[in-house]
DNA sequence: TTCATTTGTCGCCGAACGCCGACATTGCTA
DNA sequence: TAGCAATGTCGGCGTTCGGCGACAAATGAA
């Protein structure tokens, strides 16, 4: 999922923590927070601080990725068949 | 790149920055924040401000996504030869 | 080296943080 | 419908934010 905004975080992490069956309480513990932080996070707050929402996204086990290959990270179908001639060839 | 930390997100800015041949100020005129501010950042500032470090990956075109599936996003090369046969094939 | 550019760090300011307790609202189940 | 758990939101508190000006420490070119 591609992220801009700090809505698009906290519904990532809604879901996440729904997925896992925990209420906002049992979350904000995990992360050591405040139950109510979890709850403005999760409307988008784009204050938040950095740090604690990465420490929520350890929590859940969300993994974050970033880098420019986005384009790159679709691969074309090619206009071309391909056919196996070899399974000897080892890798570059 | 994996993202767990500030420390892993100002070290992203920072070489995004310098592809793009932006000195701190100039990149803080863009995000519209303090000079200063992007030093912290880059250095790992873990208190930083979500919306604003959002807003910097922005500026510099940096993708940020979050999401279970990191596996699939590694192509394996494969132990096989692979040869064209034919540029006729039409796309699914 | 000298000089200019860039970057890191300090203190001061107003504003907002996150925490907590309390209460209103929502959603679900009996 | 009533009742309870989960969630959203308020005010107050101490702490820290980010902007700014200023200066020291890197970095690089002449």
């Amino acid at each position: 999922m591609q992220v801009r905004t700090a809505k698009d975080i906290g519904a990532a992490i809604r879901d996440a923590r729904k997925k896992r069956d925990l209420d906002q309480a049992e979350l904000a513990a995990k992360v050591g927070v405040g139950r109510q932080w979890i709850s403005e996070v999760e409307n988008g707050k784009p204050r938040a601080e950095l740090g604690l929402v990465l420490k929520t996204l350890d929590a859940l086990d969300l993994p974050l990725s970033i880098g420019e290959s986005l384009a790159s990270q679709t691969v074309e179908t090619p206009d071309i068949d391909l056919v196996i001639t070899s399974a000897t060839g080892a890798k570059p």
